[in-house]
DNA sequence: AAAAAATGTTAGACTATTCTAACATTAATA
DNA sequence: TATTAATGTTAGAATAGTCTAACATTTTTT
């Protein structure tokens, strides 16, 4: 594949993301690519098995190509967690290069970096890193009452949609994706010490946690 | 500058070392690339200013074109003692991941590879690297007799070609570019214990040492 | 439902990089 | 020196990725 292609599957996935079909003229404002252009290309993947396309419908991405590019983002975000933790990049300094190093052909450097970096599973924002099958962890959401103390969970979902609590979850500064970081549990009212995105502090009762799913 | 004119740069540098002038035909093997195609691009270089070319005449790198082709190499060099030190990766894996990650275009990242390799002057193989200005540094060698304990150092030349003398440097596995670590140096006969290329141990007469030329 | 707006497609052109086939020049050899 | 061999150049075509201008279809609005 080239790297114009990945860039393609990429975008295609990130637009995929968010439920809202595909379509051309989305692509073509996410790359800043003119609409005949995008045309040709999705002619050319859909030719490669990597998306179904048919005349004025609406673009898909084929298992072969969600894999794929899958497997690109593994890279990208393998690649900023390096930056960030081995090379002590700032976190929003890292984005420009790991869209250069995604695209480097090598099994090698990425399995080290994977190595040299624990096997995460998450990188910092919360976003799952897809396994070396172009496969994401599967993402059994548990409410934050039965987690542990001394771990970070992301928020993925909430139990509760009453506007009082979501209310109180944005004036903590909680939304999904969220780190949370149990500090300690209250035997007594399993009331938890929490840290919210690696700065905040506060106190979430247990009614508060048992409405909280995180991953 | 394209992926494809700095990998025209970088072998028009590696053919110009050698002291021999630079052909079409000697580009085309090195690239592996028919003759009209680098006929194309020597043009292109030229009108950029890169080289210097006439037709059915020898090629010369510009000064600017010089520069470049040492940024690159720069890059490459810094990178290929990146994977090797940082990343633990072998020496003969680096190449071909140096050969990818040597065209990024930040600053940022290669900065911070050269301050985390502690500005290095040279690679293992004893090769320059060329400074963030594209200069190489001032090879000034020096007898190993006039160094110091506790620094490594890379042969670079030798100040006696007697058959005896080059014959112990071959026993010890020693030639241009090895690297020279000085462990200590004996007061008394001013004979040094030495480590060569990371792992032989030995001991270096007085004689030896003035008759080494090093970096 | 007809007109207008939005979106999608085709046609044709341009640049970069590559190629093959044919031709030109320079270098080597007989 | 006259041929032959080696090397270099030009011409013309192919592919990938991009564009603009023009045309087509679908969606929205009136």
């Amino acid at each position: 594949m080239t790297l114009t292609e990945e860039n393609y599957l990429k975008a295609l996935h990130r637009l995929s993301q968010n439920g809202e079909s595909i379509s051309v003229k989305r692509i073509a404002a996410l790359l800043d690519i003119k609409m005949p252009t995008v045309n040709s290309m999705v002619k050319n993947l859909s030719e490669k098995k990597l998306i179904k396309y048919e005349k004025y419908k609406s673009i898909e991405l084929t298992e072969k190509g969600r894999k794929q590019a899958l497997l690109i983002l593994r890279k990208h975000r393998l690649t900023e967690l390096f930056l960030k933790d081995v090379m002590g990049l700032g976190w929003e300094e890292v984005h420009d290069i790991a869209e250069q190093i995604e695209h480097l052909q090598s099994d090698l450097f990425f399995n080290r970096v994977d190595e040299m970096l624990g096997y995460p599973k998450f990188d910092p924002h919360g976003e799952p890193i897809p396994d070396s099958q172009g496969r994401l962890p599967q993402l059994k959401a548990t409410p934050l009452s039965l987690c542990q103390s001394g771990k970070k969970y992301q928020l993925s979902g909430v139990l509760n949609n009453d506007a009082s609590f979501l209310t109180y979850l944005n004036s903590v500064d909680l939304q999904l994706g969220s780190q949370i970081e149990i500090i300690t549990i209250q035997e007594f009212d399993k009331s938890m010490a929490v840290k919210l995105n690696g700065k905040t502090k506060t106190v979430f009762s247990a009614l508060i946690c048992q409405n909280l799913l995180v991953l």
